[in-house]
Order: structure tokens, then sequence, then C-alpha cells
DNA sequence: CCGAATCCTAGAAGATACTG
DNA sequence: CAGTATCTTCTAGGATTCGG
């Protein structure tokens, strides 16, 4: 795999170098889920931040999107297939974020405050 | 877990949400190098964005930088063990990219073509 | 309720020149 | 060799307004 290292790196941020990507794929693991409860899950997104990023998703294939047939007009998002396999990677990255939460913390503060010195 | 995902990706945006971090990482993970070799490894950054990234690894307790006493100057660069446990982490997310670019890539073409058509 | 369109600003990132 | 400093460019993202 060494050798596709920055080929996959790019395609990564290109899947979730956003702000926002990661947070709805988190919330939207909670199960499908509409337009305006998105929105206040995932609180303090804007509209159109929302929108951009679903529409990024589901360019993807990671998210599905299905208007209901009702007045006035429901939309309902959920993961695909490809979306919830993918959150189980990431699942990983999250996992080991927490686990070192407080190392990185530390790590920080030593740093900061060695710069500080200089 | 489900409740700390606002915070968790906020702190993996803040480690990873920038351009070259993560084929930094991927580099550094074949071995030590110094700051000219991972230049020319990590192509086309340029040097500003290669201290900037490396400082930002650092400061984060993923990489260590040491200077050798020669003349000229040497710095090498290795990651720490927080940085090898965050690349096996991270090796998850690289294996699920590439074990998915081809639904990916077709996905966005659907999806662009689709909306082409509109 | 869902989203498109527009305007605007902060910060990311590239290019270039210079230094111990 | 390994940076720092400055300047410019570009784009992500926020605020707001409007439409179906």
């Amino acid at each position: 795999m060494q050798d596709d290292f920055p080929a996959l790196t790019l395609e990564i941020m290109d899947l979730v170098g956003d702000k926002w990507t990661l947070l709805l794929v988190y919330t939207l693991g909670e199960g499908a889920m509409r337009f305006s409860e998105l929105k206040r899950r995932a609180s303090p997104i804007s509209q159109k931040m929302l929108t951009q990023t679903l529409r990024g998703l589901e360019r993807h294939g990671m998210v599905d999107r299905s208007v209901l047939p009702t007045a006035p007009p429901q939309v309902e998002y959920a993961l695909t297939g490809l979306g919830r396999t993918f959150l189980s990677a990431a699942s990983v990255i999250c996992q080991w974020t927490k686990d070192n939460l407080e190392e990185l913390q530390a790590a920080r503060t030593h740093f900061d405050s060695a710069r500080l010195a200089a």
C-alpha cells in the first residue's frame, strides 16, 4: 500500500477534509433522519453547510436522499451500505482520539509553554 | 461514545483537518527522515507548508524533532509512540478508501451525470 | 420544510526572497 | 540544510435573503 499514500490521502481529504462531514456521518449513524432533525443534532451547523455537506456525501455514495410525498415536503437522509462501512472505519480513529485525549492535551500544553519561554 | 461525537470530530479535524498532515504521517511511517528527504517524498509540498505541518504534528506529540550536531545542521523527524498508534488507526481509513476506490468513483460519476442532465 | 442564491470575511495555502 | 518572513491568491464557511 505504501506507494498509494499520496493518492489515497488526497482521496481521503476529498471525502472528509471539510468541517462537517465526519460529524454528519456519525450523526446519521444513529439512524435515518430528516433535514431539520439533522440540523438540530449537528448544531451549530448552518443550513447552507448542511445542504452542501449532504450533497457531497450523496455524491460520494455515502448517503441516500429520499423525498417523502407529503405536504410540506419531507426529506429523509440515511447512510448507504458504503456509508456504514465507512463509519466503521472512521470509528477506529474516533476511538483512538478518545483514548488519547489526555496525552494529546498534555503534548499541546507542553509544546505551547516551551514556545512561550522562547 | 455517541455523545462525544461533536467534540471528538472537532478534535480529529484539529489533528488532520489540513491538507498535508495525513500524507506526512504516512510518509514518516516508513521511517525517520530528514527535512529535505521528507520534502522530496511528500512532493509537491512547499517548504512553508512542510515546516508548518511538522510544527503542528510536533505540537500534538505525534512527531519528534531532533537536531543533529553537524555542519551544516541536519534535522531528523520521526513518529513518536503516539504517532505510530495514530498511524495504525488511520491505516484503517486508508485501507477502506483503497478497497472502495472504484465504488466511490462510480458513485461520483453517476451523481455528476445525473446532475448534468438537470 | 427544504433548499438555492448571493454576498462577505477569515484563514489556508502557494510563491518568492532572505538567513544562520 | 533547514528554516523564517512577507506578499498574494484562493476557497471554505458564515450571514442573510428569497423561492417552491
